[in-house]
RNA sequence: GGGAGCAUAGCUCAGCUGGGAGAGCAUCUGCCUUACAAGCAGAGGGUCACAGGUUCGAGCCCUGUUGUUCCCACCA
């Protein structure tokens, strides 16, 4: 069996095997077990269009390590997988793909796009749900939604036919933001803002009566089109006066007022500015307030409409430059300065956002946010870290209403039906056949929600709501929500109030939130700078639990990360680590009977290695619960790597040779000690851990389905721990001499050790022989020795005869200089006792450990100047 | 304009409720010690950004400063 095993440990010939069991065993699927506590995840589901990138690995990593956790721990655990059909981008993706075969949406028609579209789903939405189970994920796949499916959709419905009754949505003439490249007008939340190099155009607006002229200045001179007001401040002295005068807008030559209004700063350039109702969001309320006409320009692909002859159908970049153009010739244009300011980019394609005036659906966002604020506020929901809970706080108190509709044809279809002869608005979940009004004839809404209003409602939606279902009622509200700090606003807080709203509930109580994943030089990955690293890449050369592995020590939760080669292969060689351990048991155990089970007899370095275990199986425990996942697996490497390799599996190895009843007891505790440390490392690590432990001795079919390992009060050893650290001490200070002294490990010399701990370094003799080149040890309480090097240690003075190899006066001046050290040391710890504020404030175990310190370099120094005397 | 994060070894980052600073990588030295050279044993390397304060005691708590990153707002 053994030597079947290769030095390497090799993940393409693990992975899909060991995948293939799990879902074989169907390990993965929740079977609604109402004994067991359940525990839920739902997925942020991934768009369709997507590719697995590593902002995906590092969620899924994280969510597939909690739920395996909880499953391992006995809860009935519930994963549950899904995309998300992702309107906007989805829509884009395949109208461009029709481009290049020269059909535009039109020449489709909506049935025929919305078949193509679904074809493309089942071609292309199945992808990324693959690439996830490369990562291990351990989803119920049997479960797996999708926002447009049949029941989701009925969710939205029901959603959107309560919220209308109670005149939480509705229809509306506002300023909104309109994408001219995907044609459709989008949420605030989905603007992006970036700076960008303009200039400022200074212009001169005649007076009507030839009294002069008003100046101003424009970053968006095009828009000069739809003017129909310009504006100073009512406190302005400057411009008191003028307040209701009338100007002739240039170019255009329309006569327009001179208005008052608070929104103007006085300060501000020249503290005019022209009102541009139909295209700008502050304008438009200005506009409100003073009755302004709305003169909307352009048209939805921002190009001039054909009410302005000279510039119809120009683009409105074109459309500017002739517009400076011509304001110059008429004698306008004053001057033009570089500026730089912030303009709102779509953030699906980045066109510059064209707000406009148009009839759109919307949500009432005051009476939800309210609750939702409350929901957090009361710790029904709890965020992790909680910082975010004040940038949730902020954006839910400032919210605005919501923007819903959307002028696309993938999505869930608005469920209003307007009569063509009365102007009937009825919106209901099923069409009716007439107006209810007048019997007219009846026309669906042609318009889609925004994507995120059926997302916003995935954590019930996708548990069978509005069903009231074995599923919904036993996972629902979920546990734990896994995502990154980007998309709090979109999608998070709306999942709140949603919850709030229609469940009367939290829709998680946790919300875990991490960074974002970068690359090495610390930059966002990204399309445009070429920077992505692939997680399917890494998986090829490194194996999918290298990539968890590193995934998961990089979390500190809510803190951005740096992806690297170098970090990844450095978790590469702890799987290799994991791997040769296992290698030496298993050609350890070849053909004996070995339980993993721990025997009745143990010694010394099994209570030692025992007890370090049961520490770390509770101090994992409890990280995981505080999610601190990082450091929970920083313990795992630690104790794999430091300890259970390092020291116990060279110490065993002395039992090992000696065959019998003590090698047998050194086997068990090996295979028992292995397995169990497997299990802690089985939610970062899974299929290394699997393959593992399926190949040593085992009770049970899988390890994703064995009892997480408890502290156990039984497994503690203090004593046992305190004497191995004592012949640890020894070892390394050995080690430490022998290095300095450049003396090969092949060169053995006896070792002699005076110590009060007589029985504890007579038992550690033989592990210095392994350990630290001893040929020979003995103990007593104290050695005349001539002719050898002093180690002192806290518990031990230690003698090595190499009468050759050593300087006399070197080792003196060493033993001196370390004298100094401990002597620095003691007068330290002196200071701080003699300070009767310490002593009198301080805990008293701190004051305690201080003294018995004292007592310890005391005990060290006199070890010492012993030593120099003997010297000469 | 408002808010938040970060600043610790050459690099990347840990550091729990305050009790003399840690890891990985890199560097240097010595080892094929039969699980592992993707390894083993050792070593060097830090005014914990700066300045105050609270405390017997501060990397950690408070105030301010500087640098840096991000989020929100959007003064045309």
């Amino acid at each position: 069996m053994a030597k079947e095993l290769a030095t390497k440990y090799d993940p393409k010939n693990v992975e899909d095997r060991i995948y293939d069991f799990w879902i074989k065993g169907k390990y993965f699927h929740a079977k609604v077990e109402t004994d067991k506590k359940p525990y839920t995840i739902v997925i942020p589901p991934p768009n369709i269009t997507g590719q697995l990138h590593m902002g995906h690995a590092l969620d899924n990593t994280l969510q597939d390590i909690l739920i395996r956790w909880r499953r391992m721990q006995g809860y009935d655990a519930l994963w549950l997988p899904g995309t998300d059909h992702a309107s906007i981008a989805t829509e884009a993706k395949i109208v461009e793909a029709m481009k290049a075969e020269g059909i535009t949406k039109e020449d489709l028609g909506r049935e025929g796009f919305l078949k193509r579209a679904w074809a493309w789903k089942e071609q292309y939405g199945g992808r990324i749900i693959e690439q996830l189970k490369k990562m291990g994920s351990s989803c119920d796949w049997d479960r797996e939604r999708f926002t447009l499916d049949e029941g989701c959709s009925k969710a939205v419905l029901e959603v959107f036919c309560r919220l209308y009754e109670k005149g939480l949505i509705y229809r509306g003439e506002r300023i909104i933001n309109w994408c001219p490249h995907c044609l459709t007008s989008i949420s605030d939340a989905e603007v992006e803002y970036e700076d960008q190099a303009g200039h400022f155009w200074h212009l001169r607006y005649p007076f009507k009566d030839g009294s002069g002229y008003l100046m101003l200045a424009t970053t968006r001179p095009e828009t000069l089109l739809g003017d129909t007001a310009v504006a100073v401040n009512p406190n302005d002295e400057r411009y008191k006066d003028l307040v209701g005068k009338t100007l002739i807008l240039p170019i255009v030559h329309r006569e327009i007022p001179v208005v008052a209004d608070e929104y103007v700063e006085m300060d501000f350039g020249t503290g005019v500015v022209k009102i541009t109702p139909a295209h700008d969001p502050n304008d438009f309320e200005v506009g409100l307030r003073h009755n302004l006409p709305v003169i909307n320009c352009m048209t939805d692909d921002a190009k001039i409409t054909d009410d302005y002859p000279a510039y119809a159908g120009m683009d409105r970049y074109e459309a500017r430059k002739a517009i400076v153009k011509d304001l110059e010739a008429e004698g306008a244009l004053v001057k033009i300065e570089d500026y730089s300011h912030n303009v709102g980019t779509c953030y699906r394609c980045h066109t510059s956002v064209e707000p406009r005036v148009s009839k759109q659906w919307f949500v009432k966002m005051a009476p939800l946010a309210e609750p939702a604020i409350d929901c957090v506020k009361s710790g029904k929901t709890k965020f992790v870290p909680e910082r975010f809970e004040k940038t949730y706080f902020h954006w839910m108190e400032n919210i605005k209403d919501w923007c819903i509709s959307r002028q696309l044809w993938w999505g869930h279809r608005i469920p209003a039906y307007y009569c063509a002869d009365c102007g009937e608005i009825t919106v209901a979940k099923t069409a009716p056949d007439c107006c209810p009004k007048c019997g007219g004839k009846v026309e669906q809404d042609p318009d889609t929600l925004d994507t995120w209003f059926s997302s916003a409602l995935w954590p019930f939606s996708t548990l069978g709501w509005p069903d009231e279902t074995p599923e919904l009622k036993h996972y629902f509200p979920t546990n734990t929500l896994v995502t990154g700090y980007d998309i709090i606003f979109f999608w998070v807080a709306r999942m709140i109030f949603s919850s709030c709203e229609q469940m009367n509930s939290q829709p998680f109580n946790t919300v875990f939130i991490h960074g974002i994943v970068r690359d090495a030089q610390g930059r966002k990955m990204s399309k445009s700078l070429g920077n992505g690293i692939d997680p399917l890449e890494i998986i090829d050369i490194y194996g999918a639990d290298a990539l968890r592995f590193t995934l998961a020590t990089g979390n500190s939760p809510g803190n951005d990360m740096r992806f690297s080669d170098e970090k990844v292969s450095a978790s590469r060689n702890f799987a290799n680590k994991i791997w040769n351990a296992a290698r030496f048991i298993l050609m350890n155990i070849d053909g004996k009977e070995v339980k993993c089970e721990l025997p009745s007899e143990l010694a010394l370095e099994d209570k030692w290695i025992i007890s370090l275990f049961n520490t770390l199986a509770k101090e994992v425990t409890e990280n995981l619960e505080k999610f601190e996942l990082g450091v929970a697996v920083a313990k795992l490497y630690d104790f794999i790597w430091d300890v259970f390799c390092d020291w116990y599996i060279e110490i065993a190895k002395i039992r090992l040779q000696k065959d019998g009843a003590e090698a047998q007891t050194a086997r068990q505790v090996l295979v028992w000690v292995m397995s169990n440390t497997l299990k802690l490392l089985h939610p970062f690590m899974p299929f290394i851990t699997e393959e593992i432990w399926q190949t040593l001795p085992h009770d049970g079919e899988s390890i994703m389905i064995s009892a997480w390992p408890e502290f156990c009060e039984a497994n503690s050893y203090a004593a046992e721990e305190a004497a191995m650290e004592k012949i640890m001490t020894a070892v390394r200070a050995i080690r430490n001499r022998r290095a300095e002294m450049n003396v090969p490990p092949s060169k053995k010399a006896k070792v002699y050790i005076a110590t009060a701990y007589t029985s504890t370094f007579e038992f550690g003799g033989v592990f210095m022989q392994k350990l630290a080149s001893a040929s020979e040890v003995e103990v007593g309480d104290s050695f005349e020795l001539d002719g050898a090097v002093c180690i002192v240690t806290e518990d031990a003075k230690i003698y090595i005869p190499m009468g050759e190899l050593v300087d006399f006066e070197a080792e003196k001046a060493r033993l001196q200089k370390e004298l100094a050290a401990v002597q620095k040391d003691l007068d330290f710890v002196n200071n701080k006792l003699s300070n009767e504020n310490f002593v009198a404030k301080a805990p008293a175990n701190v004051v305690a450990a201080q003294r018995e310190q004292k007592a310890k370099y005391e005990e060290k120094i006199a070890m010492l100047n012993e030593s120099i005397a003997k010297l000469g």
